[in-house]
DNA sequence: GCTTGACCTTCCAGTCACTGGAAGGATTAG
DNA sequence: CTAATCCTTCCAGTGACTGGAAGGTCAAGC
């Protein structure tokens, strides 16, 4: 199949897939006669498990990482469960980083009038560091 | 003052200050004799400002727009609270992507065992989109 | 055979908001 | 005099693509 065909079953797309061909993290496709990537059943599993990968969190080092364990038979569980946890973890750091983020501006929002005059508490805050800011 | 003292005094670094004067962000400083960049307390303000509207998440161009709404004496607070709570909406939604994802990668690792075997529900989620993937 | 449109190829530039580093000049302390 | 610490400019790199240019290929319809 063609690239546009392995990007429709994978859910990258096909700047996607030659791009992650570039930085090695797919294997080079086998070429047609026209100079066409062509690609089979395996390499488009290859492509979904880095989308889902991508969807859940993972940077491309750690998709690499991820998608070595999963060819490797002789693999431990563990490992994938640490990367798992791992990411989990920073993903509430960032979490709470935005959730700390949107109660500063809520409380903004609630003290500013919001109308047509120059009096306005956002401003006043992040010009004097009051607030929450 | 130094850019060091100003950059001290207003949370941003050296070059992030020589970064938005570069690109407009920031007016281009005074100049001493020796070539060094000298600092009032005015401009000291205006990086404090933005220091505050970049910790809540504000991206560059918003940071433009809230500081002319800060210098124009003829504002309406209207504006800044639409921005604010333009700012807000947005980051709920990425508060729900990066839930939606931990969500996932918590499943994941519920169903996995993370021992010294090959078995490993998170590998097998992500080849084959079982589990919450 | 010709045209049209949808593919495909490579390569280069741009995104965002910095950050790191090189190369070199200025200042300060001892 | 020297060493350390500032300051300057300029260029390159980050992550993970995305957009676009310039050009080759293919399938369908006339």
């Amino acid at each position: 199949m063609n690239i546009s065909e392995a990007a429709r079953r994978s859910g990258l797309s096909s700047k996607t897939i030659r791009y992650y061909e570039e930085i090695g993290l797919i294997e080079a496709a086998r070429r047609a006669d026209n100079g066409y990537r062509q690609y089979e059943a395996e390499q488009v599993e290859n492509m979904q498990f880095l989308a889902r990968a991508r969807n859940v969190g993972f940077d491309l080092e750690e998709c690499r990482q991820l998608l070595a364990l999963h060819r490797d038979s002789g693999r431990q569980s563990r490992h994938a469960r640490e990367l798992v946890l791992e990411k989990s973890a920073h993903l509430q750091q960032r979490i709470d980083a935005l959730e700390a983020m949107k109660a500063t501006l809520e409380d903004m929002a609630a003290r500013c009038h919001g109308d047509e005059g120059p009096e306005c508490a956002i401003l006043d805050d992040l010009a004097s560091g009051g607030g929450k800011a």
